[in-house]
DNA sequence: CGAGATTCATGTGAAGTATACCTTTAGGCTTAA
DNA sequence: AAGCCTAAAGGTATACTTCACATGAATCTCGTA
């Protein structure tokens, strides 16, 4: 019964014609011939680059620019670029790529060390080591390629942020070291002031050269949708007027183009599932929504069991007592519930910690203020919008087991 | 009445601890000469 | 005797705890007008 019911699923769906040529062309990895708008920003990155391929060291480089402005998408394109060209000339030349944000793999000095060391071909053990010995393996490793090493280290504010900026400063030191190879630090950071609350020495270090990229006009958008489509789609199945209305969304956020594609690929894919012959306008909207809520579910989904329940605990608190709840309401409330569910409480001490963690990472408001004679606290609000609210919820009480 | 002291709740920094994991080393066992 | 395996010893990073001090405006205190 249920088997045939679902082969005959699966063969609908093989049968069903796709409104997608090649769905990986609006996946925000996917590496497109030609960057539009963006070639005034290419010809300084590769300007302050090429000298690698005289195996002299190019000065470290410092990348701001707003979350998909196409930072991450240039220096990939020209570092290729410069390998590729590297390979003709016999230039030892080799680019490592970190992004920092990830949890657990580059938060931490030793973790950001160890993570460059494995991708140069040498495991390291997630811990254990003294961290100068795997700076000296990885000086090691360095010296061995005896060649001109890029670094491109992404979202370096979390780095930063997390670890302080002395990584910054011992990975230019290395150089000093460094007899047969080089290394050049290429730092891409969407936080615009990031840079200023940096110890000067790092800063001097890391931003010899500084490029800038502006955020994407509607209409530059609108472009780069289009040259994607052609590919990505089969002819016509977009209805008028809904690359405009991507763009246009995400014009009103930054000009982030990565969510304009995404809004995009998250449309057709909405109006594929709903059989729906051409992509409308009223996907847009859907799709709008679900990416919004997609991420947040996962976000939260992913997160360690304690921060959960801190969640958690804010949620019930803010059911009952509208916004604004404050750090030892949520703790107490915090203890109540590990009590039920079995977990054992962590102090407050960590819990503050875990609420300015959830704070970055933009599911909760906190901010201190001052209630005078009755203390200092934080006060804090939950940012999630009301449609996602109770799935949100629902997948808390899942992972809790309340 | 107003300047300065006090107060509260907790933010925040530093140091200490438990845990998980690493390398090194010493001891015990096997093996080959 | 040499080689190999295992377990203990000694060391580290990380997540968390403990300790202690910092913060900053509402409230209190008390001298002065």
């Amino acid at each position: 019964m249920m088997e045939t019911r679902l082969t005959s699923l699966f063969q609908k769906f093989l049968h069903k014609d796709s409104l997608f040529l090649d769905k990986t062309v609006l996946q925000s990895n996917y590496m497109p011939e030609e960057i539009s708008h963006r070639d005034e920003q290419m010809d300084q990155i590769a300007n302050i680059l090429a000298p690698a391929l005289r195996g002299d060291k190019p000065s470290n480089l410092f990348i701001y620019g707003k979350t998909g402005s196409g930072k991450t998408l240039s220096i990939s394109f020209v570092t290729s670029k410069l390998l590729e060209i590297g390979r003709t000339q016999e230039v030892r030349l080799k680019i490592l790529y970190l992004n920092c944000k990830l949890k657990h793999v580059a938060d931490t000095e030793y973790r950001l060390i160890a993570q460059l060391a494995r991708q140069l071909g040498k495991p390291i053990p997630p811990t254990g080591l003294p961290t100068d010995e795997v700076y000296n393996m990885f000086y090691e490793l360095i010296e061995k390629e005896a060649s001109t090493v890029i670094i491109v280290l992404d979202e370096i504010d979390q780095l930063v942020a997390k670890a302080g900026d002395g990584i910054i400063y011992n990975l230019t030191r290395i150089n000093t070291e460094l007899k047969k190879s080089t290394i050049t630090l290429v730092g891409l950071s969407n936080d615009l002031v990031f840079a200023d609350n940096l110890d000067p020495r790092a800063k001097s270090s890391l931003s010899e050269e500084e490029i800038v990229f502006p955020p994407y006009n509607a209409m530059q958008i609108q472009n780069i949708l289009q040259q994607r489509s052609g590919r990505a789609f089969k002819p016509g199945v977009l209805a008028d007027g809904v690359i405009a209305k991507c763009a246009a969304y995400a014009a009103r956020e930054h000009g982030d183009a990565r969510r304009a594609l995404e809004l995009l690929r998250v449309s057709a894919e909405l109006a594929e599932r709903l059989e729906s012959p051409l992509v409308m306008l009223g996907h847009v909207d859907e799709a709008e929504e679900k990416i919004d809520r997609d991420r947040m579910l996962e976000i939260v989904k992913t997160q360690p069991k304690q921060f959960q329940a801190t969640l958690y605990s804010l949620f019930l608190l803010e059911e009952k007592d509208l916004n604004n709840s404050f750090t030892g309401d949520v703790y107490d409330v915090y203890r109540d519930l590990c009590k039920m569910i079995d977990l054992r409480p962590l102090t407050q001490r960590r819990v503050s910690d875990i609420i300015a963690e959830l704070d970055m990472l933009g599911i909760i408001n906190a901010k201190v203020v001052s209630k005078g004679r009755y203390g200092r606290t934080r006060q804090l609000s939950i940012t999630v919008p009301d449609t996602i609210r109770p799935k949100l919820i629902a997948i808390l009480r899942d992972d809790l087991g309340v």
